[in-house]
DNA sequence: ATTGTTTAGTTTATTCGTTTCTCAAAATAG
DNA sequence: CTATTTTGAGAAACGAATAAACTAAACAAT
């Protein structure tokens, strides 16, 4: 392997005017700047990015954890950080916690040890303190999807509105003339679940509907949450006609419970999801669905690292809220009461 | 930060003692191991990455690069490779290429600059050069459905058996009663295209078939191509009764013309597809598909870099292959001629 | 003209934190 | 009492960055 001895050598300078001609620092004659560029490109010549880290102490690296690559929300979060983050020059470190916050916990402690310039991460909450240790350190990080309890300066948020993401699908189905509609909702202790919850609730109440317990069930936000939520919410008495499912994974079990229950979508229910995915016009039938700004939401947690590491961004902590898309396709159905006019 | 000296100097040895616990090499008493070990938990040392990487050049990392993270295969491939990797003590580089083969140029190039210490590469064909070349510096890599066109010492294989798959699907079909049965295949120069295109000519020629040209239509394997590739098929006089469309990208834009043409699946036309997805049984109709192994291919080349890397595989080009799965749902509809009995 | 002060351009030498080679001391064996 | 094997220390890499030091030229003040 060539090294910057070589090059020096070659260019008829020291190793110092290589190294700032390589990195655009203090003064360079243009007439030594040329001969060190050209006899970079005539050795093949490429810094070693051990000895560049050991001296300096960056890698060029950003860690992204995230709970499970195959949920179609986050492959697409990982490819709008991918994209801008290697623009900028910097790779992308990928672990995986399949939502087990032990994982999780090991994982921001290899990365803190790999030496990852920042992080980002679709947190579960299990790791609160070990990320407020790297905030400490001045290590940026960015939250998808969540937020610290407490605020912390060099930790931010991206998130997707999912109030009113919530509120308007609910609203959509009110508009139909549905009276009871049922809620499949997520963990209430996750900023998510509870932001969808609000939204539903404030949904009905705008529309001057009471909010009525029996027609919200918590569940975790898993194919098996879906479907055990939504077995509970058809066996209350009168059933409700219309559904609100808090989660893609979640809207698997929905379906298959409501499959099992041999309801018919939308004529017997009504169901709009959260989280649409490319499939969902394909589907039995074509799934209304809050899309998340996926791919924006990657975009913006990696600008927010970038803006820290070229200092560009200081101090405390900050938000991005991003908005949702209500997409209406067929699961919702028509407007009820069509006898009416 | 702590070092090896702080470390040292605390258990009262020199470095090279405390480095020989750390890596377990050469000889070093029970009670100075004891008296080492007790000192890093002390001072919570932790080597750094760049300093043993710039004596050692070996970085504890693995390059993955795949065309798309979205593809729901992939993102399945990506984590299997992903937990195979941490549990041995590697991270994981992930790089994106959209398809593009200077964007996957590009990459590699990256990747041999970060040093990584092997490379997983769903590659398109258009980085041959490049990837040969690191291969001749001895770095371990794994090609996924695909292979050189040359072997080459330190390039591998893992690829699911597309012949068989398909042989078995469109042999469902002909069980099925199927005697015009189209192909949107992919890609000829592609392996995965030009292998699943065999597997459908087996499958008719077992059953004392003709392969009709007309019936056969090459497109790239993407949305666009499985549209246009549909469209052209069902033109055909007399139009096939049975489609095998050959890869799940495809599957979306065939779907889509059968919609436009509306045609009924699977009374007017019977479908299978390449590819199983977690959504197949939600779909209108539900899709028999042929399933990938992804996470077992994820697996297998992942252990195939770390084979390489621990020195247990040496020597020439291995290559893996392992099988599909037909799962039957609705789309291929039920035997036809049901009066004949 | 002489000296001092700045500024631009460059080099030398040190540093970062490991690993590992070389050598020496101590323990053990023959 | 040698010869060997363990066990340990010291110091030299590894490759890039950079602080400090130095030179040369430009300019101002005397």
């Amino acid at each position: 392997m060539k090294s910057v001895k070589d090059v020096a050598k070659r260019a008829g300078v020291s190793t110092a005017t290589v190294s700032r001609v390589i990195n655009q620092s203090g003064y360079v004659s243009p007439e030594l700047y040329q001969r060190v560029t050209q006899a970079i490109k005539e050795l093949g010549y490429e810094a070693n990015p051990f000895a560049r880290g050991l001296k300096v102490d960056k890698s060029n690296t950003i860690g992204l954890i995230i709970s499970t690559i195959e949920n179609p929300f986050f492959a697409t979060v990982v490819r709008g950080v991918e994209s801008k983050v290697y623009n900028a020059g910097y790779s992308l470190i990928l672990c995986n916690t399949d939502n087990k916050p032990e994982l999780e916990r090991m994982y921001i402690q290899l990365l803190r040890q790999k030496r990852v310039d920042g992080l980002i991460i679709s947190a579960s909450g299990g790791a609160d303190e070990e990320i407020a240790a790297l905030a400490e350190r001045e290590m940026p990080i960015v939250l998808l999807n969540r937020r610290l309890r407490e605020h912390r300066p060099c930790v931010d948020s991206v998130l997707s509105n999912s109030r009113e993401g919530t509120r308007q699908a609910v609203a959509h189905l009110i508009d139909f003339g549905h009276q009871r509609i049922g809620i499949v909702s997520g963990p209430k202790d996750h900023l998510q679940g509870a932001e969808r919850l609000v939204g539903y609730q404030q949904a009905l109440t705008d529309a001057g509907l009471p909010v009525q317990p029996e027609l919200i069930v918590e569940a975790p936000f898993t194919a098996e949450g879906g479907y055990s939520g939504t077995m509970a919410l058809l066996e209350r008495q009168p059933a409700p006609t219309a559904l609100f499912v808090s989660n893609n994974l979640m809207t698997f079990g929905a379906l298959q419970a409501v499959r099992e229950l041999e309801y018919q979508i939308p004529d017997d229910l009504a169901l709009v999801a959260f989280d649409d995915i490319e499939w969902a016009p394909f589907m039995a039938p074509p799934l209304s669905a809050v899309a998340q700004p996926a791919y924006d939401i990657g975009l913006t947690a990696a600008q927010r690292i970038l803006d820290r590491l070229l200092g560009q961004l200081r101090g405390s902590s900050e938000e991005s809220v991003l908005s949702t898309t209500l997409v209406i396709r067929e699961s919702s159905g028509e407007p009820l009461n069509g006898g009416e006019g």
